[in-house]
DNA sequence: CCCATGTATGCCCGTTCATGCCCACATCGA
DNA sequence: TCGATGTGGGCATGAACGGGCATACATGGG
């Protein structure tokens, strides 16, 4: 039996029960666990499984994000302690723009009730978020919804920030340094979050320090049109302070 | 059980209670009262969930919750057998529109893992939902989004629905009746609807048998341009021949 | 026909994850 | 204010994971 015709076998037994586990598919298909892991793996990135620790579930199943979730085990303290510092730069009663992004989404869930806001987001897990705040007048930025990420891009995504004009933007970037700037793995999120960089008045990115120096395919804009740096204690001092030569204010929480 | 399977059901049980309590879901799943304090913990920190002392309540359930909750129960067996009639009018491969509502919204949770569409929504939670499956290439429609519905009108829904071109639109509305068409409490809600309306080629009209003769204050169009009515066993058969003498087929399930 | 290259799989082993247990501390209700 | 109950951190454990390497088989060009 092929790769492909033991996932695809993979596939349509997850989807009829529900779920699989790796031992029970190692033992069907005579192989060792390994190997099964590899296909859901494949599977995985293929965006038509889900794994979970020991098995998988058929995406679409589950109506949250475990991926999401996952990933916010990595660095979650960090990345709770500098929403909770960017509160302290939310606009009064102003206009905000929300990238996709664990820690921005960390904000948005950290949004005081009493606050009142105009927040315009292509994030569908912040939106989703939003969308029941009572102070918050949500503006849904509209496009192509990426699986992965669960944010609208292309055209009516880049159009509508072209059309607007905000207080301050809170920007994620999978990498960030002083030499590569911000970066992300894909070409179509850079565009949307360049659009939306170029909206804002204020930039302020949030990104804990392990982004640091990672590079990744995509650039969206340099360190120096960033105005705040809201980041953890693991950036080096000296960092930092070279950082701040840019222009670049850095908080470190 | 996965974690984020017993996390999944944690969820669906404080939605459909309005409350869960830390012993009873250990009890319940059979695991330590740690574990579930992790899951909730999780499920908090990915913002579904509001920790409280001793257990969790659904998150954003304080000011609009009951009212949609209500709404979920109300004739929840007619909506489901509604949705699934609806699955036999997908296209195949082709575009579709999914208009904002609860109905409408159990269909995009009914939909085949191994469908293959390309789907076009200006609703949030329908949005939420499909953003997972592996078949469907999403597209979001921007906008103001109430936070009632949670579903994006005004301009940017507009502009954006009358630019696309889809094979079919899954349509609710609050009331329907021969002679005052189809209508909606929302104005706003009521423009998107006539847009999306007319950006597809054939509209099929998801309505539970309670819906029918009701009135709202905004119309949105008539019946004799909805091409196929799916509702409950509730509609008389003479009210269903005298919709069906204006053209509009009639399928109650 | 041969050998270089690539791919699929298996094996080993240090690392991570999920869960349970324990204990000091916080919170709630009377 | 006090006892009961819930909470979170630390630690232990067994299962699952994944990277690195070896093997075996297929592929393809000379």
């Amino acid at each position: 039996m092929y790769a492909p015709e033991r996932q695809q076998e993979i596939l349509r037994l997850a989807r009829d029960g529900g779920r699989v586990d790796v031992v029970s598919l190692a033992e069907e298909f005579q192989v060792t666990a390994e190997t099964i892991r590899r296909d859901l793996k494949a599977l995985d990135r293929a965006g038509l499984l889900r794994r979970v620790h020991g098995g998988a579930i058929p995406a679409g199943r589950l109506d949250f994000e475990p991926d999401l979730a996952e990933r916010e085990t990595t660095a979650a303290d960090e990345k709770d302690r500098i929403a909770k510092a960017a509160l302290a730069e939310l606009p009064e009663e102003g206009t905000m723009i929300l990238d996709a992004g664990t820690t921005v989404a960390r904000l948005a869930g950290a949004l005081p009730l009493e606050a009142s806001l105009t927040v315009v987001t292509h994030s569908l897990p912040i939106a989703a978020r939003l969308a029941d705040h009572p102070g918050v007048q949500l503006h849904l930025i509209g496009g192509r919804v990426r699986h992965r990420t669960r944010a609208a891009v292309d055209a009516w995504a880049l159009r509508a920030y072209g059309e607007i004009r905000a207080d301050v933007v809170f920007l994620a970037a999978n990498g960030f340094s002083a030499e590569h700037g911000l970066t992300t793995p894909d070409l179509a999120e850079a565009a949307v979050k360049r659009a939306a960089l170029a909206a804002a008045r204020r930039v302020v990115l949030l990104a804990d320090s392990a982004k640091h120096g990672q590079e990744h395919f995509a650039r969206f804009g340099g360190l120096d049109e960033v105005d705040l740096l809201i980041t953890d204690s693991g950036l080096s001092p000296e960092d930092a302070t070279a950082i701040e030569r840019g222009g670049t204010e850095v908080l470190c929480v």
